[in-house]
DNA sequence: TTCACGATTAGCT
DNA sequence: GCTAATCGTGAAG
């Protein structure tokens, strides 16, 4: 798809899109579009697999153990990416979710590549098909070349952003535990859209 | 200051 | 299916 094509379908959603319950936001997020305007070009995917991570009640989270230097953002404005990097290599990207002061975020975890493709495959040389470019937390990010750099990035404006389709056809939407995680298994706050070759697991 | 571990990935068996 | 790679974070002392 062009850009100029992908720009014209979509929308930046206002903040108060973010000003919600995690977990509707998650589920929101599902078939938007993650843009990321590079020196090389504009690398874009559709979003097609997501998980939540709540506040006090989640252990999983990363702000379960409270405010602290790391997790700020997510205290943070709605609205505003959470990026953190995970077992000293890769890097993960959260949108923020809920009122200002009231932690929340929801984790991107899988993309269908749409702009920048060629671009994504030299910076993804393990990716043989292009449904492994982006099919995975630490994949996304390195093929949307997202680092620490757009800690607290606005989503809502500026060089990443996120936009909704403008006519968005109902999603068939599967729901299961979150992957990778030692606590709360219990919780299914993992979403997906159904029958899409692009997440990173079924 | 020390230390165990993690919201992962890629390559090998 | 198994495991190395690799380092910031947060909890404990």
């Amino acid at each position: 798809m062009q850009p100029a094509e992908l720009l014209a379908s979509t929308r930046l959603p206002p903040r108060t899109f973010y000003e919600r319950p995690t977990e509707d936001v998650a589920r929101a997020l599902l078939g938007s579009a993650l843009l990321h305007r590079t020196a090389q070009g504009l690398l874009a995917g559709r979003i097609v697999e997501v998980e939540a991570y709540l506040g006090k009640g989640d252990p999983a989270a990363h702000s379960s153990a409270g405010l602290t230097h790391r997790t700020r953002a997510i205290f943070g404005p709605p609205g505003h990416a959470y990026v953190y990097r995970i077992y000293g290599m890769h890097c993960c990207l959260n949108a923020v979710a809920e009122p200002e002061g009231l932690p929340g975020c929801v984790l991107i975890r899988a993309l269908e590549p749409i702009c920048g493709i060629e671009a994504m495959q030299s910076r993804r040389p393990a990716a043989r098909r292009r449904a492994d470019l982006a099919n995975g937390p630490g994949k996304l990010t390195s093929a949307m070349a997202i680092g620490l750099n757009l800690y607290g990035a606005d989503l809502t404006r500026g060089q990443l952003t996120i936009r909704i389709p403008d006519n968005s056809p109902p999603l068939k939407v599967e729901t299961t535990c979150r992957v990778g995680i030692s606590k709360a298994k219990e919780l299914d706050l993992r979403f997906f859209i159904a029958n899409n070759e692009f997440v990173s697991r079924r």
